[in-house]
Parts: structure tokens; C-alpha cells; sequence
DNA sequence: CTGAAAGCGCTTACAG
DNA sequence: CTGAAAGCGCTTACAG
């Protein structure tokens, strides 16, 4: 056993403890944890010894210690598609500031859209025993998260609906917000409109789905399968899925493509051909209205997003314990130029 | 004291522990620590029962138990400036990616380009004992670290160096990249060139500056103190500046932005003015390509920022003991237009 | 092959 | 006002 007593200097690789600081000051390991935790009941002058003995030593309390000790670890777990998708930047930067306001920190992770690494980073950060969960499902299945719900960790859904299992989520209207894009392509003249969206099992990407086929239903318009488009955002892909349907048998003259990603490789296909297509986007992006024509899209609000699932979880850890609840958020329709363009 | 003998069975918030598992499974507390960590040295009948006990009382270990007892927490802390700011998605994605590669976590945070926000995070990192840090700094003296890396934690700094400490850094050759971009408007003919940047304080600010001031003389050009405007980088600053040196009594013909805030308010300044402005910016960005005319940047790699800082972390947690390195990663210039515009 | 004891660095509950 | 003992849930070192 190390003699603390006779080696008070700072050893490379070591940290002191609470226990060095209290035999350097000469008092109790109680006592310091008094001083270190500000609790009242210590004298002036003990205090100041303590203090002294902190600094030499360069003592810092390891909060991990703490932490099994207390119970509730400070930190909440954030699960996404892609930190690097400028989508979830908003969303991230909202779900800390949210942490922050409660003395948590953020354990942050992408799930690149693979249902088994999301279970393995949920799973790592439960070990962890984080306080809380909020998580963009990559799977449709999450009963696996049952036994962790159970001994007490908060968990919310974000942007997409859990699988088979009924827990909190905040979602943004996607069958709204699609349907009213495509109905504004309508009121502007459109007949026939393509639909480019993200892989079918993704919910948004269903909704979406649903939202096109009711607009157009409701203005009485057959949809053409070949106007359909499901699958993988990679630009090679899309490319593809926007050309055939522009010089297919039966072209269409506007496009709805579904979210971000896609859009962005719409405007690029678009911007090579002499046909003006007509064009609205689900999600908004940076620099839409310089673009020649402004990229009409339906906005969606990140932030919110991730503040409104923050104050649910947060909620939570207070103690609310009412039934879980499905919190859906509005879009909006931003005219810039793209969708307001006539069938040519 | 729980009789853990007697209540087996899962209660809210309370979680079952390798004791509940080893009274259950009638075996003692080792034998269920070596059947959850694969140790060899168990009959594979015993094994059988830990593994139904596990199951049955939905036992999953608690991992900050068993760091406060092996030491390494298996967790990096990241601080950058903003979470939202889509320059440093890719670098947090590639730190995430190496994080995960060594069976790491990563704890993420945003110091708001506030110093004393940084330290805060820093520190409270540190009291989590994570292994490792990455910092884009926000503050110009971090002697604060000292007794943190004394200790054993590794720290890399990325983007912009430490103040008052030797440290790693990895960084973009801010200096030779707005020389560069800088040389090539005087290359189109341009011989009044305006610079707007970021705030003094921050390094990559002062270097793209001093690029500039090279390019400028090398060329034998005079600069006019009124085409140099540092300050934040919010849009009502930088439209300010924009519009003071395109109306001034001696008015540019074109701007270096250096970053790409900076550069995205530009050319929304510039969309709006009939007289063509060329326009190189530091930092590449979405879409670039694709406004009218396209923006012609010095590229940096954010990806490869955040590679190779975490590359170099995770060499430091593996034992190497060199001395602190700089690393600079190359820019590359992205011609697409506006760079290549001729004075008016 | 298996397990009892000690300890990681703190906090809690209690006693002086 | 102060501190010794027990314990949070694991792993380590050691003994059978």
C-alpha cells in the first residue's frame, strides 16, 4: 500500500485523491469532501487548509467516483443518423444547451442508419448508466431497450417513431408537410409530379410518401408508379431515380424530392437541363434562396426538434411519470421560386 | 441491508447487480465477473447458469463501476466551438469514427467561442477522467490543462493552437492558403482586394490576414487599411464591412472571405449589386458550385483535421511519449467563377 | 475450476 | 465542528 502520507507530490500518471488531500491538511476524508462539496460546518481556517492542500496537490474530485456513489450520473446519450449530416447539427446543439441548463453532459453518437450499431451505442451508453436517452431510430425494433426503460433510464425518440415499443417521441408533421408541397405544385399547375424519396423503411420516408399520394389523390391525379421513387440519398441513385422520370415515356414537369439530401442532388440534376422542371424539397438548407431559381421547400425546425425532446426527457428525470406521448411539430412552406415555376 | 437472496426480481429504478446475479445463480461474485467478461476457466455448466440468472433478472454490468476500478475510462471529450456549424460535422464524425475504432465514447460539447465556457467543459471532462481530449480552443491561455495532462490525460489541440502550453496541435496551413487565394485575384488583375474576417483573437483569423498582407506585397501592392475588416462574423457586421469597402472612396474589385460564414453573407451582399465583385473564400461549402457565378474557395479537410488529431490522441493513450507536434494540413484551391472574375 | 477479501475514490449515515 | 466506518458495483491479487 502506498504511504500517501510520505508522497504527497504529484506522480506522473497518479491523481491525488481525497485521501491525500486529508493527510496533507491533517484532517478527516470527511472534511474534505465537505470543503470540495461546499457543505457548511467547517471552520474558516480548516477550510483554508484544505484548500491549500487542494492546490498543491492539484487535486480535482473524480467525478466518476461521485457518480456510483450518488446514483443519477449528470450525462445524457444522444443517438443519431450522422453527426456530420448538417440536419442533426441544430438538433445536437439544442439537445446541449438543454443538457447544459441541467448539469448534464452529452454523450454523442451516430448510428450511420444500421439498426445493430444504434442497439450497440444505446447499449454502451445504458452501461454507462447515462440518465437519459434521446435517440433518431435506425431500427424498427427497440424492445430491446424494455429492461433499461424499466430500471429507470428516460428515453426519447426524435424524428422518427420507436419499434414495438411505446415510449415518448417528438416527431415533425412529415404527411402534412409533403402533402401540402406537393398540393402547392398543384395549385401552380402540375399534373404530373415525381416523388424522389429515402429508403422505405424509414418513417419519414413513408410519411412523405403518404402525404404525395393525398395531394394528389385529393386533386383527383392517377399517380404513375414510374413518378415513385424509393431508396438509398446517394446521389448516384437519385440522379438516376430524377432522370428517368424526366425522360420517361410519360415525363413529369415538377419534382418532389423528400429531404435534404435528395434535394440538393435534384437542384444539381436540374441546373444541367434546358426544361424548366418545377421543384419543392422537404427540409430547408443554407444558401437555398441564392440558388437560380430559390429552392421552394418545406421547412422543418431542427432546433425545436431537439429542444422539445430535451425538456421531455428532462421532464422525466424530474419525475413525470404520465403515459408516453407523441408530440408532432408543423412545417412550413417557404415560396422562393423553384415551386411556383409552370409546367413547361 | 437488501437481502439480495430474497428479492430477485427486477424493482423500478433499481438495477440487479453481479451480487443479485451471483445469489441467484448460486455461485460466487468472481465467476459471474468472468462469465461477463469471456475469462476462460468455467465449466460451461456454470456458465449455463450465470447466463440464466443474467437473463432472468435482465442483469447488463455497470460500466462506471468497473472504470473507477481499472482506471482508463474508455471515453474522449471533444470541445469545439458550435455542434451546429456544419465546418465541424465531418471533424466531429471523423474523431467519432477513430473514438469507436479503439472502443471509445465521446462526450462532445461547444464552448460558444467563450473561453471560460471551454475551460468549464474542459474541466468537467477532466473530473470525468476521460482518457483524452480534442479541443478547438476558444481561449488564448491554457495553463489550466497543466496538472490535467500531468496527470495522464492526452490532449490534442485542432484548428487553432493553445496559448501558454506545449501541447499537440493539428492545423490547416491558414497562411499559406490565403496567400494563395489572394495571389490568384491579383493573378485575374485585381490590385484593390478587400479582406474580411473573424475576430482578432482567434489564430486562423490573424493567419489568413497575414496571407493576404503577403500575397498583397509579394505583388507589390499597397493596402488600404480600409479593406481590412475583422470582427464577429455575424451578418449585419459582415455586410457592413462588404458594403464599406464596395462604396468606399477607393472601392474593391474583389474579396477574400476567411471562413465560410463569412463568405456565405458575401455573396449574399454581392447577389444583390449589378457591378460583378470577385470573390475567393476560405473553407469549402455545400452548393458551392452550383450559385451564379460559382464560389471559387480554398478548400481545408475537416474529415482529415479530426482524423488526424484523433490519430494522434489515441498514439498518446497508446504509450508514445515524443515530444508535442504540429501538424499542418495542406489547402487546395477550388476554382469555379467568381475567383476568376476581372476587375470592373 | 472457484471464491473470499481488499480496494478503486468517493458519499452516506452516524457518532462524537 | 469533525471523522471513522460502511458501501456504491465492479476488478485485482491471491488462495484453495
Amino acid at each position: 500500500m502506498a504511504d500517501s502520507t510520505r508522497t504527497p507530490e504529484r506522480r506522473y500518471g497518479t491523481r491525488p485523491t481525497m485521501k491525500d488531500v486529508a493527510a496533507r491538511a491533517g484532517v478527516g476524508l470527511k472534511t474534505v469532501s465537505r470543503v470540495v462539496n461546499g457543505e457548511p460546518g467547517v471552520t474558516p481556517d480548516t477550510v483554508q487548509r484544505v484548500r491549500n492542500a487542494i492546490e498543491a496537490l492539484g487535486f480535482r474530485r473524480n467525478d466518476s467516483a461521485r457518480i456510483l456513489r450518488k446514483g443519477r450520473t449528470a450525462s445524457i446519450g444522444l443517438v443519431l443518423e450522422d453527426l456530420a449530416d448538417p440536419f442533426y447539427g441544430p438538433l445536437s446543439r439544442a439537445v446541449e444547451e438543454a443538457a447544459r441548463a441541467h448539469g448534464a453532459l452529452l454523450i454523442h453518437g451516430s448510428s450511420a442508419e444500421d439498426p445493430e450499431r444504434e442497439r450497440e451505442l444505446v447499449l454502451a451508453f445504458c452501461a454507462r448508466r447515462v440518465d437519459g436517452l434521446i435517440v433518431v431510430p435506425a431500427g424498427d425494433d427497440h424492445r430491446y431497450l424494455e429492461p433499461e426503460i424499466a430500471a429507470g433510464i428516460a428515453t426519447v425518440f426524435v424524428d422518427r417513431p420507436p419499434g414495438l415499443l411505446d415510449a415518448d417521441v417528438v416527431l415533425t408533421d412529415s404527411y402534412a408537410g409533403a402533402r401540402e408541397g406537393v398540393a402547392h405544385l398543384i395549385a401552380h399547375g402540375h399534373r404530373r409530379i415525381g416523388f424522389i424519396g429515402d429508403l422505405p423503411r424509414i418513417h419519414t420516408a413513408r410519411e412523405r410518401l403518404r402525404g404525395y399520394r393525398a395531394a394528389m389523390a385529393g386533386a383527383g391525379l392517377p399517380v404513375d408508379e414510374a413518378w415513385v421513387s424509393l431508396g438509398p440519398t446517394d446521389p448516384a441513385r437519385v440522379r438516376a431515380a430524377a432522370r428517368a422520370m424526366l425522360d420517361g415515356a410519360r415525363p413529369v414537369t415538377a419534382l418532389f424530392s423528400a429531404n435534404n439530401r435528395v434535394t440538393v442532388t435534384a437542384v444539381r440534376e436540374l441546373s444541367g437541363r434546358t426544361r424548366p422542371v418545377a421543384l419543392v424539397g422537404f427540409d430547408d438548407f443554407e444558401l437555398a434562396d441564392l440558388l437560380d431559381p430559390g429552392v421552394t421547400v418545406i421547412a422543418q425546425d431542427a432546433a425545436q426538434l431537439g429542444r422539445t425532446a430535451a425538456d421531455r426527457l428532462f421532464r422525466r428525470l424530474d419525475g413525470a411519470d404520465d403515459p408516453p406521448e407523441v408530440t408532432t411539430l408543423p412545417t412550413r412552406l417557404i415560396p422562393r421560386g423553384s415551386g411556383e415555376l409552370p409546367p413547361s
